[in-house]
DNA sequence: CGAGCCCTTGAAACTCGTCAATGATCGTGG
DNA sequence: CCACGATCATTGACGAGTTTCAAGGGCTCG
C-alpha cells in the first residue's frame, strides 16, 4: 500500500467530495506505484500510450523536443497530479514525459481506468481536474506569449505556490521546488541566463528568494501584482455544483 | 435543418466511423444554429458556461485578454470545430470566445449533450477530437515559445491548411482565411508589423501568398520544412482502433 | 466620395539570447 | 576526509530578433 495516495486523493477531492469507499479505491489502484530515478523518461512522443501516469510523490513534466534539441516543457506534474485519461483514446502519445526528480509514479492501465469509470463521482472529479489542467495550459500560452520575463517568472511562482498549497506541500509561503534555472527556462521560453537575472531581480525587490531548491515568497501580494496573476484558472475553490451533470 | 452540419460530422467522423443514424442525430442537434455577426462575443471569461459551441460555418476563436488590453488567441474554431464538452463541468468559462467572421454557430445545452452521451460512438469521436484539440494547444505553446517569427507563421499556415483540408475547405493548396495580420499576431505573439514583414518574406521566397483573405501555398514541402512542421499532432489519419475503450 | 480599417514601410529602441568565463555546490570515490 | 568532476548558478559584453512609433497608401463599404 503506497503511503502517497493521499496527495492524489486530496487533489481530486478539491473537485467533488469523495466517499471513504471511493478514497479506498483510489488508494488501492495507486498502490502499484514504483520509484523512478531523476531524469528517467516515462514515455516518448509517438509511442503507444496505454497507461495513465499518477505522480504520487516527486516531480514530473510533459514536454516536446524540437529537432535542434530545444525543449518546451508543457506541464508540471507535482505530487498528486495525474495525466489525462482521455490520452488513452488516441493511438500514441503526443508529447513526451519524464521525471525531473526521483519520484514515485503509478501507472494505471486501461483496465484499471475502467474500474474507476464505474464510479461517476470519481469520473466527475477527474474530468474537472483535467479541465483545470487544460486551463493551466492556456494560461501558460498567455504567459509565454504576452508577458515579460519578469512577469513570467513571477506568474509561474504564484501558480506553483497555489498548486502545492492545494496538496499541503507548503509552509509559511515557502516550498521545495526541485527545478534548475535551465528547466524554468524551458518552461517559460527564456534562456537560463535570463531566468537567473530575473530571479536576482525578484530577490533584490524582496519579493521571492529561490535558493537551494527552496522558494520563499516574502511578499505574495507584491508578487501577484507584479505577475498580473489571477488565480481563478486554478479553480482553487471549485464547489461541487448541485446539478450532477455527466458530460463526455 | 441546418445545411452546415456536414462539416461537423466530417470533422468527427475522422475519429471513428459514424452510422447514418448517428449522423442524423448530429444534424438534428445542430439545427438550432443561428448566425452571428463578425466580432460578436459568444462568451466572456468568468461567465457561467452552460453551452457547448459548434461552429458550423465561419470562424471563431478562444482567447484571453490581459488587463493592459493585449490579447492571446488560444484556438481557432473553423467550420466543423466545436468546444470541449468537459467545459460544462466547471462553474464558469476560463477563457472568452468570439467569432472573427460572420458565422453560423450552434449552442448545445447540457440536456442536448446528454442525448449525445447515449451514443458511445459519438462520445468516443468527440473525446478523441477534443484530445486532438489539446494537442494543437500544446503545439502552439511550442510554436510561441521556441520558434522564430518566420517558423511560427509558416507552422500556423501548415496547420490551418491541413485542418481546413480535413473538412473540405481547400482547393489546390489554396483556402480562404479571414484573419487580419493583427489577429495572426495575437495568435503567434508577434506584432502586426512583424507578421507583415514575415508574410512578405514568405511571398518573396515563393512559399506562400496571403492576400485578399486568401492563402495560396506555392510550395507546401518548402513551407513544411521552413516551419519544422510535423503533422502528426493533427491526427490526420487517426484510425478507429480495434479495441473500443471507453475512458473518462 | 469619404471614413475607417488594414496593409506596408522605415527608423530607433529595447528585450532577451548567445558566448564565455568564473564560482559555488554536490555527489562520489580515492 | 579530502580531492575531483560534474552540474548548476552567476556575471559581463555583445549581438540579433522583435517591438514600438510613425506615416503613407490601399481597399472596402456605406
Amino acid at each position: 500500500m503506497s503511503p502517497h495516495a493521499s496527495r492524489w486523493i486530496r487533489r481530486l477531492a478539491r473537485f467533488t467530495s469523495l466517499t471513504l469507499e471511493e478514497q479506498r479505491l483510489l488508494t488501492e489502484l495507486s498502490s502499484s506505484s514504483r520509484p523512478f530515478p531523476a531524469n528517467d523518461i516515462l514515455i516518448k512522443a509517438g509511442e503507444p500510450a496505454d497507461r495513465v501516469f499518477v505522480v504520487l510523490d516527486g516531480l514530473a513534466c510533459r514536454y516536446k523536443l524540437l529537432p535542434d534539441g530545444r525543449r518546451q516543457i508543457l506541464a508540471y506534474l507535482f505530487a498528486g497530479d495525474m495525466g489525462d485519461p482521455r490520452q488513452l483514446l488516441l493511438n500514441c502519445a503526443d508529447c513526451s514525459m519524464c521525471v525531473l526528480r526521483p519520484s514515485e509514479v503509478s501507472l494505471l492501465t486501461a483496465a484499471t481506468m475502467q474500474r474507476l469509470e464505474r464510479h461517476p463521482n470519481i469520473v466527475l472529479a477527474i474530468s474537472r481536474y483535467s479541465q483545470m489542467q487544460q486551463g493551466i495550459a492556456s494560461e501558460w500560452l498567455v504567459n509565454v506569449g504576452h508577458r515579460t520575463a519578469f512577469e513570467r517568472v513571477s506568474h509561474l511562482l504564484c501558480e506553483i505556490y497555489l498548486r502545492l498549497e492545494a496538496v499541503g506541500l507548503t509552509q509559511d509561503h515557502a516550498f521545495e521546488l526541485a527545478l534548475t534555472q535551465a528547466e524554468i527556462g524551458d518552461t517559460l521560453a527564456l534562456s537560463a541566463v535570463h531566468v537567473n537575472r530575473t530571479l536576482m531581480e525578484l530577490r533584490q525587490l524582496k519579493l521571492v528568494t529561490f535558493q537551494n531548491r527552496r522558494v520563499q515568497i516574502h511578499d505574495y501580494a507584491g508578487l501577484q501584482s507584479a505577475a498580473g496573476f489571477d488565480c481563478q484558472y486554478l479553480r482553487a475553490n471549485e464547489e461541487a455544483p448541485v446539478r450532477a451533470t455527466t458530460a463526455t
